[in-house]
DNA sequence: CAAATCATGTAATGTGTTACATGATTCG
DNA sequence: CGAATCATGTAACACATTACATGATTTG
């Protein structure tokens, strides 16, 4: 239910498509969907029925026409209740948590070669996650508050993974000590 | 997919039942399932169609028969297989970042007695992983690499949440700076 | 010339949660 | 005496992902 109102703010602060919608949810990390058709498709024909978004379909030479969604006054009451709904616990899926959980079941070596290669995943993934968050500091915004709040999220989501790349070298170096054989 | 390999992960310790599992992954945290009957016992019946498991009928006096499932050879083999498998990338899902991401429409006052309930959610959910890591630490473990594994886990996800804490303190802390009026 | 971009949407499938159903026993 | 525990399972629904479908245009 909540990704529709990620659309909703995502409208708040434009008009935007389907398509653009999609895109900016697909590239995103704080908002955690895929951005499939399905999902940002019929999240938008649900909030076009409860008045929420208006439609707008803009013909356009050589393309296929682009639908354009307008968050309207109902739609701004409806995200501003919802922002101050108690938000729910962050929800962390670690499959290699559960992986290393049996850890103990495979020989030492193996299992240093595959925290190497995680840790090379997350290197890899705070990297982009610095780019994308630099070009996303490109983008102007309204207010100073708006700002603060923008690089706090971003910041939440980069200390993430740089702990997360601590921890993995951690976990490395003490693993010969204790798994070793 | 992964829930199958928990479940087989959990028997590699000991025989269980569908009750026992399902209690062991509801009661979690980094087994994030809601470890409701439907997904368990249907795993199960799958784990054993596979031949990753088997069953063995056990009949009781005044209570329903229980359904203990060991783990066969195909199925630690399995098991070890995937613990080489190299791991996704944890997925964080943040509700609350995103209600933040849009917090600027709303007063200031309100935001900190969001960010204040959020806080005590926090503080409250770590106190409770401590309990239940303390509680964990008495099981008693084979080797000292599972027991190093096991702590390793339990330190990364109350790391996690501590890092949360001290972040939305600092926000709270900020708040007003920026978004004050 | 193949692949990506633009732009909409549907279908099939997979995964997950809540609620329902049963029924004895034990605990507060 | 109501609620929780033990123990299995099913049904209904919600949520998510991948793949399919169309078709012109642009980029490598």
């Amino acid at each position: 239910m909540t990704i529709r109102y990620a659309i909703l703010g995502l409208l708040s602060r434009e008009p935007l498509s389907g398509y653009d919608l999609k895109k900016l949810i697909a590239d995103s990390d704080v908002f955690y969907w895929s951005g499939s058709n399905n999902q940002i498709y019929r999240a938008l024909v649900d909030l076009h029925r409860d008045g929420l978004v208006t439609q707008e379909v803009q013909p356009q030479e050589d393309r296929p026409a682009r639908k354009i969604y307008t968050i309207t006054g109902a739609g701004r009451d409806a995200l501003r209740a919802w922002v101050l709904t108690p938000p729910d616990l962050p929800q962390l899926r670690h499959p290699a948590l559960i992986q290393l959980a049996w850890g103990d079941q495979v020989e030492s070596g193996a299992l240093d070669a595959l925290l190497a290669a995680y840790e090379e995943e997350v290197r890899v993934k705070l990297l982009m996650l610095q780019e994308g968050a630099r070009r996303e500091a490109q983008v102007p915004v309204r207010t100073g508050c708006a700002r603060w709040l923008r690089d706090a999220i971003a910041g939440r989501l980069r200390a993430f993974y740089e702990h997360e790349l601590a921890w993995v070298r951690e976990l490395r170096a003490e693993l010969t000590d204790f798994c070793g054989e």
